[in-house]
DNA sequence: ATATATTAAGATCTTTTTATCCTTTATTAT
DNA sequence: ATAATAAAGGATAAAAAGATCTTAATATAT
């Protein structure tokens, strides 16, 4: 479904988001420790994320990665997802035609597009908070 | 969402079930000119299929590929999905935990399993011969 | 100011996926 | 029987994704 970069990316942000909901900043090392990722890959990703100012990071010691506040209220799993992935999971045809395209459509176009929109309004609907959230309260689990 | 594999499978098996319906078999460069893929990879991609029995082939003069009609009117997407991309798509986890757990659920657990479970609903009750059919009648395409 | 901790950036390596090539085997037509 | 045709199978190559390493830049604390 995503690249294994996004699912870093998306298990990441939460963990950040949780930390940051109490003012905590939070390092590479400790970031890749809670959600069992390879550290230097995490590093090219939240460089990413931080580029695309989706998270904001500081050098230096006491330095780290957070999510401001006000960012946070807002940050939904889509924005994640397209900064890492782009656009493929919504333009993306689901048969690898060049585009998806109503006009010529492929044979699963028509059933495909329903799961797609499905997954595209779950996503924009869905902000890392509330996500944060469930993981704060120990009801949900960033590895296993 | 599919390897590119099973793209090509699932267009192959389409193009493979048109042709069949009136009696025809395809050759194998027949196949990837119409679905606009690699012609030798397409060959391994269908020599799974083959072994897997999902689809038939003969070889020599005026041999090729074709699935039988009795196979035909059974033969569903997640058939195809199964054979090459495995189950990957039935039991991942979306932030690619090791496996997907309702006991220790990530924390896009729910809100993902309705999706994929939608998914795997319309892979499961969508037949080949369907899609072929309105392929058949000029629908829809299986290039662009 | 200096030493230190920490992210940024670029280069490089590894693994997996995608794709090609070549030889063998089976089938058909002559 | 023989030649021609088409898929099967194995080995290899190219590209993309995933992961690591090394050096630079920057902020902090002393
Ligand atoms: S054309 Fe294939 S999904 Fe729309
Ligand atoms: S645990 Fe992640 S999707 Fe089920």
């Amino acid at each position: 479904m995503f690249s294994k970069a996004c699912e870093y990316a998306i298990r990441a942000s939460i963990y950040i988001a949780v930390k940051s909901e109490s003012g905590q900043r939070v390092s590479l090392k400790d970031i890749a420790g809670a959600i069992d990722s390879p550290e230097a890959f995490t590093a090219k990703i939240l460089q990413q994320l931080s580029k695309d100012q989706l998270i904001d990071s500081v050098k230096g010691p006491s330095g780290g990665f957070s999510i401001e506040k006000k960012k946070l209220q807002h940050l939904r799993l889509s924005q994640i997802v397209y900064a890492i992935d782009g656009d493929r999971i919504y333009k993306g045809c689901g048969l690898g035609l060049k585009d998806c395209s109503e006009r010529k459509p492929c044979p699963v176009h028509h059933k495909f597009k329903a799961i797609r929109e499905e997954l595209k309004n779950m996503l924009e609907k869905t902000t890392v908070t509330e996500l944060a959230s469930g993981l704060g309260k120990g009801l949900t689990f960033l590895q296993r």
